[in-house]
RNA sequence: GGCGGGGUGGCGGAGCGGUUGAACGCACUGGUCUUGAAAACCAGCAGCCGGGGUCAACCCGGCUCGAGGGUUCGAAUCCCUCCCCCGCCGCCA
C-alpha cells in the first residue's frame, strides 16, 4: 500500500515512477476519487459536529433538569439525512480502498527499467560455467527413474498430480543437510530461526501483497477460509502485525524454514521436466524488519548471504537486478540470483530478494516510535536455499561421468554424504 | 465440540448510557533541584483522517476502547454476529 499522503504531495513523482512499472492511470482513478471523498467527508463531518455539539447540549439541559423533547425530536429528525450521506461516503472510500488495493509498490530509482524478465538488468557474474569431460545431463536424467532413482515423479502424479515429485534417499539427506548448514549460517549471523504456520487467513495474503496481485497462485482451503503460503514470507511479515516497536529494537531479522505451496496457474508445460518448477518445496528463507533508512543496506546485505551461499555451494551465477514491469506488487526492487545449469546451458531463477519498502508494513501496519510519532518499517525478505532449485544444481554440479553425484564438502559436517551413486542404492 | 471469564492507549489497569479519548500506575520526553547521578516534585505524552495556517513547535473538526452490524437524541458502556485470548470438561495425539 502507498501512502495516500505521499500520493497527494508528490502526485507527479509518484505518477512518473508507477508508469515505469506500467501503473500510472492508477494515479489518476485515485485523485478523481480522492477529490470526492474529501468533498463528501467535508459534508458528513459538518452533520456529525452539528449533532455531536447537540448531543452536548442535550445532556447538559438534561443536567439542569431542563424540558429536553424538543431538542431530541429535532435530533430525531436529522438522523436519515446523516445516515444518507454517509452512505455515500462510504461507497467512494470503497473504491477508493480497491484502486489503492491494486496499486503496487513505487519502484526504487536503481531498479532497472522495463517490463519483462528479459529487460533485467545483470550487475554482476561470478564464476565460470563449470567444465566436464563429458555431455553434462539434467538433474532429472542424473535423479530420476532413468539415473539415481531419487526423484520420483510418476507415483507423486498418481498420488497428487503433476508438478508433485518424491525425494527419496541421499536426495532427503542432501536437502537436509542444505537446510541444516544455511540455519547454521544465518544463526551464526544473528537471525533468529522461525517454523511459520503454512496455512494463513486472508488478511495475511492481502498484508504481504499477494492478493489481490497473485491470488490465482494460491491454494486455498475453503471451508476452513485458509489459504496455503507460498513462501515464508507471508507468515513472517505476519508475526509482527500491529505492532509498534521502540526504535532500538531494530532491525529484526528472522530465517524461517516452511514448505511452500505454488498452483503456478499459468505454467502450464513450462518446466514440466524433473523439480525446477514444483507445487511443493521446501525453503529457507530470510525476513527482516529494519528502520527505512537501513533497508538498502539491509538489502544488500541479503543479496551478499545469497552470493556466499551459492559460491560456497560452487555455483556459477549472475546477479540481476529486476526490471520494474517485472517486480511483484510488493516489491521496490528486487535481486534475482541466477545459477547456470549446466543440463539447461542456461542461467536460471534460483534464489531472489525483495525490499519491499513500508508496503507490506502499511498494509499489516507495523511501525515503531521515533521523535516526531510512528512510522512505518521496512521490509525485506530472500531466499537462502529450496529443496527443488538448490538441490537440482547441487545435482547438475556435482554430477560425474559415472552418474554419480559428488557433493561440497561444506555440507557434509551437516549430514550430506560425500558422493550419491547408484551403487550405494542397489 | 460444550460451558464459563475476558479483549480498553507503548505496557498494566479503571470505567459499564450522557460534558470520558478515556481515572490511576509504569514506561517515555522536557523542566526544577543536585558538583554529577539517583530520588523527589512540576509539566507533556494514543493513533488515523479532513480543514485552516508564518505549512513548523499551532488551531478547528471527525473517526477509533478486538471486527462488523443494531438499539438510542447520545454507546467503551445495552443487543446481535464473527474473530482472538484465558480456564474447566469432552475428544484426539
Amino acid at each position: 500500500m502507498i501512502d495516500a499522503k505521499q500520493l497527494r504531495s508528490d502526485t507527479d513523482g509518484i505518477r512518473a515512477a508507477l508508469a515505469r512499472r506500467g501503473a500510472g492511470e492508477l494515479v489518476e482513478d485515485f485523485l478523481k476519487l480522492d477529490e470526492e471523498h474529501r468533498r463528501l467527508l467535508t459534508e458528513v463531518e459538518h452533520v456529525r459536529a452539528d449533532r455531536n455539539a447537540a448531543a452536548k447540549s442535550i445532556a447538559e439541559a438534561k443536567q439542569r433538569g431542563d424540558d429536553t423533547s424538543v431538542p431530541i425530536a429535532k435530533q430525531s429528525a436529522l438522523k436519515a439525512q446523516q445516515a444518507e450521506e454517509e452512505q455515500r461516503l462510504a461507497e467512494v472510500q470503497q473504491r477508493m480502498a480497491e484502486v489503492m488495493m491494486q496499486m503496487p509498490n513505487v519502484p526504487d530509482p536503481t531498479a532497472a527499467d522495463g517490463m519483462s524478465e528479459e529487460d533485467a538488468e545483470t550487475v554482476r557474474v561470478y564464476g565460470e560455467p563449470p567444465k566436464f569431460g563429458f555431455p553434462p545431463k539434467d538433474h532429472f536424467d542424473l535423479a530420476g527413474p532413468e539415473g539415481l532413482g531419487l526423484i520420483d515423479t510418476e507415483s507423486a502424479a498418481r498420488v497428487s498430480g503433476s508438478r508433485f515429485h518424491y525425494l527419496l534417499g541421499d536426495l532427503v539427506r542432501l536437502e537436509f543437510a542444505l537446510m541444516q548448514w544455511g540455519l547454521d549460517k544465518l544463526l551464526r549471523r544473528g537471525f533468529t530461526p522461525v517454523i511459520p504456520p503454512v496455512l494463513v487467513r486472508e488478511e495475511a495474503m492481502v498484508g504481504t501483497g499477494f492478493f489481490p496481485e497473485a491470488r490465482e497462485q494460491v491454494y486455498e482451503i475453503p471451508r476452513d477460509e485458509l489459504f496455503l503460503v507460498g513462501t515464508a514470507e507471508v507468515p513472517l511479515a505476519s508475526l509482527h502485525a500491529g505492532r509498534m516497536f521502540e526504535t532500538a529494537e531494530l532491525p529484526l531479522r528472522y530465517v524461517g524454514f516452511s514448505t511452500c505451496f505454488r498452483r503456478e496457474a499459468g505454467a502450464a508445460g513450462r518446466d514440466t521436466r524433473g523439480i525446477f518448477r514444483v507445487h511443493q518445496f521446501d525453503k529457507l528463507e530470510m525476513f527482516v524488519f529494519c528502520h527505512p533508512e537501513a533497508s538498502q543496506e539491509e538489502h544488500d546485505g541479503i543479496l551478499a548471504i545469497e552470493e556466499e551461499i551459492a559460491q560456497e555451494l560452487g555455483f556459477h551465477y549472475r546477479v540481476q537486478n529486476i526490471a520494474v514491469g517485472d517486480l511483484g506488487a510488493p516489491a521496490s526492487k528486487k535481486y534475482d540470483i541466477e545459477v547456470w545449469l549446466p543440463g539447461q546451458q542456461r542461467y536460471r531463477e534460483l534464489t531472489s530478494c525483495s525490499n519491499t519498502t513500508d508496503f507490506q508494513a502499511r498494509r499489516l501496519d507495523v511501525r515503531y516510535r521515533t521523535e516526531k510519532g510512528p512510522r512505518h518499517v521496512h521490509m525485506l525478505n530472500g531466499t537462502a536455499a529450496t529443496s527443488s532449485r538448490t538441490l537440482l544444481a547441487l545435482v547438475e554440479y556435482g554430477q560425474q561421468e559415472d552418474g554419480s553425484i559428488r557433493l561440497p564438502e561444506v555440507l557434509q559436517p551437516f549430514g550430506a554424504p560425500p558422493t550419491i551413486s547408484r551403487s550405494l542404492v542397489d
